[in-house]
DNA sequence: ATCATACGGGAAAGCCCTTGCCTCAACCCA
DNA sequence: TGGGTTGAGGCAAGGGCTTTCCCGTATGAT
């Protein structure tokens, strides 16, 4: 691999001036020296070492991004948003795929500190663990003393810059809606207990039962993925036969339930969260709480690349309800 | 942030001992001065700055790989794949999301080379262009000469490691399917022109045009995305209002063709190509041509973490029919 | 008691850049 | 003509780490 030094010696300068000629530093330069600097690095297709210019140089450039999954559509968004605006600030973005394990979230902070990004957003690593918890708290703490930032999108144990959805009230639009169409008894297919995704919007649902003096909604646990959410259907299905809607807390499981509630023949109301890009292919249409998943993104990015602020900004997004064909009041 | 030299320091040792340790090289270290180190280490949230590691040590670590969009559910997938045997292998992985632009594409190869990535991996970077092909090759020349390894999802001008899925074949089976069915006049909703998954589709449906005796089909063409594959599908059914059946090239049109054609009320069959996820939720199931994405990303990068062999290795993958409900036989 | 052999550990040479500081010339004004 | 600018470019000091020697010391064999 050429180096600068090769760059140098066969344009017959320095290594100082061809780093500021190919830099484009303000320091003026001759334009002879200039055309043999440019020409130097076509001939020897020189491309300066990342690292090597991160160690010698000032700024960090990269950002990391941390997330359950990008080939779930629900972080595909959040990660267009963000690249959309980290991309516009000409830093290369890091995505780290977690796969709903808490200890590699641990593993990409770390990761992401040892690359020297200059930012890290973290997207849906709210867990209920208190172990865990304290684990991130002292890595990010760690990292931000080294001039690092970082912002959230979710809940979090942890004061700092985030962008949280109004999972609780979308919850509750939820179960609202549901109880609205004269539904009375409604199953709810939640995601994994340890994430506070899940929670709270169960949360939200339950306060609709109680608001509406129903009983407290049936709950089958899934892991937001699409079979999981079909299964789940079944069991709540052969366990509370009466149930005449159902209230998944994504679009994947959401879907999933309506693939299976046609398997079965069955006429069960229907209602998702997130509004994917999917939801209004499949039939019935789904309704859904959605949720701006792009913009948050955005948002985290941006919140991300600002400059420290003394303050913790937390960015509250509200949830908005879709009505689509999924929903229907009760069969008698 | 704390470094090595501080970690030393504070546990007493040289730099060079500090380093062993943390490593854990073959050479043997007592195992007081162990303790020390790893209690320093702990205590100072030390991290290695990977950059200054790149720099000193041999082994280049991260890979890179570059696909038109991780949203996309297509390059979703593939991308899946990809990590999954990245990471087993210990490895970061970045992604360089192109959205279709040759010309980041180009930038991307070059930013990744600059990160000393062990390997990269092009996905759908197949374009009609040979000017972009010429600077490409130059580029990836370059880059294999410094010693970094290649492999390439898709057709290529250019020989190398690759894992080409048999697209033209597939184009020919979902014409072939369509025929069978007794569709005499068929519409092809198509991708981007200059893109080679496009004309190698299109190419295999003509030529089960050709063997069926039937008049070439009509092409429109789209984005590959749902949008554009809805709208395609109005221009070609107003004109050429006596088509029975639509091939779209890919799943995402395909279910763009199907909310046209629901929302128009007219019963058309409907085949997609790739077999993405959501294909058998939609409203009818989508018959469609099966591309094994996740394994096609696995494959790509299996060859290209493996030591460079003197004949380039190419992995055809075959296309397979998944009969859905979205086709049958014309009314007549 | 002597010599060879491990073994544990340190000094220091890079890896490839960026950048602060310095030098040298040419140039200006007085 | 002299002193002060300014413009152009080079020297060399890092930046944080790995790794190759190299050197003591303790161990074993003789």
């Amino acid at each position: 691999m050429a180096t600068l030094d090769d760059v140098a010696r066969r344009a017959g300068v320095s290594t100082a001036t061809a780093s500021r000629i190919i830099n484009g530093s303000s320091k003026p330069v001759s334009a002879a020296l200039r055309d043999r600097v440019e020409a130097a690095v076509a001939d020897l297709h020189y491309v300066p070492n990342a690292h090597a210019r991160q160690l010698a140089g000032s700024g960090r450039t990269a950002v990391g991004v941390v997330v359950h999954d990008v080939s779930d559509p629900y972080f595909a968004e959040i990660t267009r948003g963000l690249q959309r605006v980290a991309t516009t600030d000409g830093r290369l973005v890091i995505i780290c795929n977690t796969y709903r394990d808490p200890a590699r979230e641990l593993d990409y902070v770390e990761l992401l500190r040892a690359h020297q990004v200059a930012a890290m957003v973290l997207a849906g690593s709210g867990y209920h663990d208190v172990a865990f918890a304290r684990s991130l708290r002292g890595k990010l703490r760690a990292y931000e003393l080294s001039g690092g930032r970082v912002a959230v999108i979710g809940r979090h144990d942890r004061t700092g810059d985030a962008v949280v959805p109004d999972n609780e009230s979308g919850g509750f639009m939820a179960g609202e809606h549901l109880y609205a169409l004269g539904h009375r008894d409604i199953g709810v297919i939640a995601g994994p207990r340890n994430l506070t995704t899940t929670t709270d919007r169960l949360t939200g649902l339950r306060r609709a039962a109680r608001t509406h003096g129903r009983p407290a909604p049936k709950v089958a646990y899934a892991d937001f993925d699409r079979d999981s959410g079909a299964a789940a259907t079944g069991d709540l299905l052969s366990t509370h036969p009466r149930l005449t809607a159902i209230a998944a807390l994504n679009d994947s499981m959401a879907v999933g339930a309506l693939a299976f509630l046609r398997d079965v023949d069955r006429r069960v109301s229907v209602i998702g969260f997130d509004d994917m890009p999917i939801a209004r292919d499949v039939t019935p249409a789904l309704t859904t709480i959605r949720l701006p998943l792009a913009d948050m993104g955005a948002q985290a990015m941006s919140l991300a690349l600002s400059p420290a602020s003394p303050d913790p900004r937390v960015e509250r997004v509200p949830a908005t309800l879709v009505e689509r064909a999924s929903t229907f009041p009760p069969d008698r």
